[in-house]
RNA sequence: GCGGGUGUAGCUCAGUUGGUUAGAGCGCCAGUUUGUGGUACUGGAUGUCGUCGGUUCGAUUCCGAUCACUCGCCCCA
């Protein structure tokens, strides 16, 4: 093993304790936001096959292109570790012939994989929360969906750090309508155009609309607007989404140039965006992709949902709640006799700090380390007693208390 | 995938205009207090100066490559 080895794997990190306790509340209290909303969780695996992937997310997306994590396993199929989460819960649905427990409402949370150049906020091996409701073809499952995504934003006190932008694809029929629109707009300032835009005009003249680029921004102004290639259907249901999100006092703005990355969205697309994370502005984002899984080859059934990314959302929150205080328990003399009295509090449900080695003075610097609200001493006079010391580690004083009786006083006292 | 910046103790960072023993603060360890922590005081340990190679009598310092991080682009959570 060489010493490059001995290193992280580019883009991918360790969490130790305090990372992990703040990324594991942003992920409970999705959790919980969602279970308020009448999702369960789904857990599907980490790698599919790599045509779960390929197919769904489109052959010319980023992520299938070159983002990918695919390799050869062993019987020779060609699996990828999942880049993003709807197209396995999706695979899900249809192999498990879920069509007949509709509606759906799936909440899922685990690690992603994309073969990206890292940069703060964007990792390869990262985490997302998401949700997955299907079955429902109103404007109602929409609302609720990004309603619950303002909730845990909210909930992790983030609602006044982040901004949701909403906009609507369209029908196929409008999309495909508006697509030949503006290709035909665009096409004649081919020549004015960023290199870039004109690889997106070519892969996905969508993404033009929200180029960074001086120039292109110029010439996206006069371009032809969505809105305008709506049918009437499409145009309805999207005033519907946002009538709701109004009547919810959920704030959001129409961002007439958001677009999505993955081909499979349609109608409501919207994203949850903040300036305090440099270039990797969008936080949590979905949308509406009614066409996926008939494309996949289940029964169509529609669907809308959103992840978010849990590394990026944990550089945003503020400190998570404190892990609960612990009591240490301090052997003067006989070590086992602490540990049978520690193991004694550990089973009524208390935590115990116990250390292993080292003078009272160096047990009583570990206690204070830990933040133990409570240090046990047990030292042989009191032992003779029948009796413990029980210090209170905050005020600094002590009591004598009888052994037999010292989970109820921890009880009483916390 | 493309372009810029950075890389010195566990952490945050100074420093060496190339020269013998590389520093601070925090943290860590020990002591002042061999049955009592948080404060204070005293003392101590720590680094192949990211890695490999080049120039040089001599490189942590200059040059190159490489790896990692970081900022921006692309894209996205």
């Amino acid at each position: 093993m060489s010493v490059s080895s001995l290193q992280p794997v580019r883009g991918t990190h360790d969490l130790m304790p305090d990372d992990s306790r703040r990324h594991r509340w942003v992920e409970d209290t999705a959790f919980a936001a969602a279970r308020r909303y009448g999702f369960g969780e789904i857990v599907t695996p980490i790698f599919e096959f790599t045509e779960v992937f390929s197919r769904t997310l489109g052959e010319t997306s980023d992520v299938v292109t070159k983002e990918m994590y695919t390799f050869a396993d062993r019987s020779g199929d060609s699996i990828t570790l999942r880049p993003e989460g709807t197209a396995g819960v999706a695979r899900a649905f249809i192999s498990g012939g879920m069509a007949q427990s509709l509606p759906l409402k799936l909440f899922y949370r685990g690690p992603m994989f994309r073969h990206e150049r890292p940069q703060k906020g964007r990792l390869r091996q990262f985490h997302q929360v998401g949700v997955e409701l299907l079955g429902v073809e109103t404007p109602q499952a929409d609302i609720e969906v990004i309603a619950l995504a303002w909730r845990l934003l909210s909930d992790l006190g983030l609602a006044d750090k982040v901004q949701l932008e909403i906009n609507t694809l369209g029908d196929a029929e409008s999309r495909a309508a508006y697509r030949q629109t503006l290709t035909a707009y665009l096409s004649g300032h081919v020549d004015k155009l960023s290199e870039d835009s004109r690889n997106r005009l070519e892969r996905n003249p969508l993404r033009v609309l929200d180029s960074k680029d001086e120039g292109d921004r110029r010439i996206v102004e006069n371009a032809p607007a969505m809105g305008d290639s709506l049918t009437s259907a499409a145009r309805e249901f999207f005033e519907q989404v946002t009538a709701g999100l109004t009547a919810l006092e959920i704030p959001f703005v129409v961002n007439p140039r958001l677009v999505r990355g993955l081909d499979y969205y349609c109608h409501t697309a919207f994203e949850f965006t903040t300036t305090q994370l440099g270039a990797q502005g969008t936080v949590l984002a979905g949308g509406r992709y009614d066409e996926l899984i008939a494309t996949m080859g289940g029964p169509r059934t529609p669907g809308i949902g959103w992840a978010a990314g849990v590394e990026r959302l944990s550089m945003l929150v503020g400190e998570p709640p404190p892990p609960a205080r612990p009591i240490a328990v301090i052997p003067m003399g006989d070590a086992s006799a602490a540990m049978v009295v520690a193991e004694r509090l550990r089973r009524a449900g208390l935590a115990v700090e116990l250390g292993y080695s080292g003078n009272m003075k160096k047990r009583m610097a570990r206690a204070n380390k830990v933040n133990a609200r409570f240090a046990v001493i047990l030292g042989e006079d009191e032992a003779a007693r029948g009796a413990v010391t029980l210090r209170d580690l905050d005020g600094g004083t002590q009591d004598e208390v009888p052994l037999a009786s010292l989970e109820d006083h921890l009880g009483r006292l916390s």
